[in-house]
DNA sequence: GCAAAAGTGTTCCAGATACACCCATGA
DNA sequence: TCATGGGTGTATCTGGAACACTTTTGC
């Protein structure tokens, strides 16, 4: 491979769409831009990869920066999503930004400028991020069908009802309670604790655990 | 976002994998590398991505030039496949790959260092391009159960049986022939022509199109 | 008439869907 | 005792899997 001009790489850049579900609800984090371009609007976590720095390594530094996020120990799932390039996304000229997808719980962000938004309701977004967060938001409904990968979305021990909820806050729908269970249990991802879960005038909830806190297929997709 | 140092962008460059299915058996092309590193192995059409070109119209230009493959006419489908950034997977260098996958068929190359391989008797690869094949073949088996995307691998019209060859190739493993079609069928994605084909001492076959030639998700996966 | 691929139906089983009531608790 | 969410079973339907013979042609 020779060239007879100097290569210039494009500027690479990387950008998060960090999930969690709170309330019932599927949230995106985003952050309130400071400068311009695109000033006031919000955007996903992101920044500058320079060489020498894996993808995975600026995303890491980029978050904990930016949104005092820690990747490996607040989100639970981690995953490269696509990597969008075209010429113009950027005003200020070509940028190549490789999106990943992140999961996690209880995510407690200090600065001011970064807040959860529920995926209905957006606020302006900036650059393309409206659709990387589409994307995203495909990717996760189809990763929680064929894997699972909810358990990045709840904790340690969950009741039946938490994991119903979670899938409905992704999904976007409402799921028959008695089917709902029969299938999920006999995927035998989990297994009953010993634990109950009391929470206000009603019977106490059995509490479950994941066999596995790592990424499976199903044998059969959920949906 | 200030910087205090330069910025040097990580070189990016893009790979393909290019898919046909000739006589039953799922191929990828390959080149043989002419010079260091790994001289002599074999490797996926791919360069440099310089600044102000699109991973998609430097992988056009690259294809055409290093195979005489035209992404645009060659192939009847194209897809960005994952981005691999491991630092060392390149021993001139951090180099971060955008890798594509595209599908076609009768695809003729002219330069006598490129050469198809069969799926399952590739030759010494170059790179990590092993592991970016085996990724590229597992998305592509993922994408022929829920997408009608076998399309690109068939000429217009087809017949039954090279539509269920081109599966089995693809899945490696045999299908039942009524099951399959009566199953192909019942998504209606493909119809009936008046056309038959003859091929030698048997009974003639129908002829069948598709409905469209764009990717579309099945309303029930296939596999 | 024979070799070769095209074409065709039925039975069985597993899993998806639809659906309504009793249980245990706190106030 | 009542309000609240937890917990449970059955009937029906649809799609997947297994499986073998007849048809049409060229030689």
């Amino acid at each position: 491979m020779q060239y007879n001009s100097p290569y210039v790489a494009p500027t690479l850049t990387v950008d998060a769409v960090i999930f969690q579900v709170t309330d019932g609800v599927l949230q995106v984090l985003l952050l309130n831009r400071q400068n311009e371009p695109f000033k006031g609007s919000w955007a996903l976590p992101g920044g500058y990869n320079a060489q020498g720095e894996t993808t995975h390594a600026a995303l890491q530094r980029i978050t904990q920066q930016k949104t005092s996020v820690n990747i490996d120990t607040d989100l639970r799932y981690v995953e490269q999503l696509y990597t969008f390039d075209t010429v113009d996304r950027d005003p200020r000229g070509h940028a190549v930004s490789v999106t990943y997808m992140g999961c996690g719980r209880d995510i407690s962000v200090n600065d001011p400028h970064a807040q959860f938004f529920a995926i209905d309701s957006l606020p302006n977004l900036a650059y393309d991020h409206g659709s990387i967060i589409a994307y995203a938001h495909d990717r996760l409904i189809a990763k929680l069908n064929y894997t699972n990968a909810v358990y990045a979305f709840l904790p340690k021990r969950f009741t039946l009802s938490q994991l119903q909820n979670t899938y409905e806050a992704v999904f976007g729908r409402e799921l028959d309670k008695r089917n709902f269970r029969k299938k999920f249990l006999s995927l035998e991802l989990i297994h009953e604790t010993d634990e109950t879960w009391r929470d206000g005038a009603h019977r106490p909830a059995k509490l479950y655990e994941f066999n596995s806190q790592k990424l499976e297929s199903l044998s059969r997709s959920f949906d």
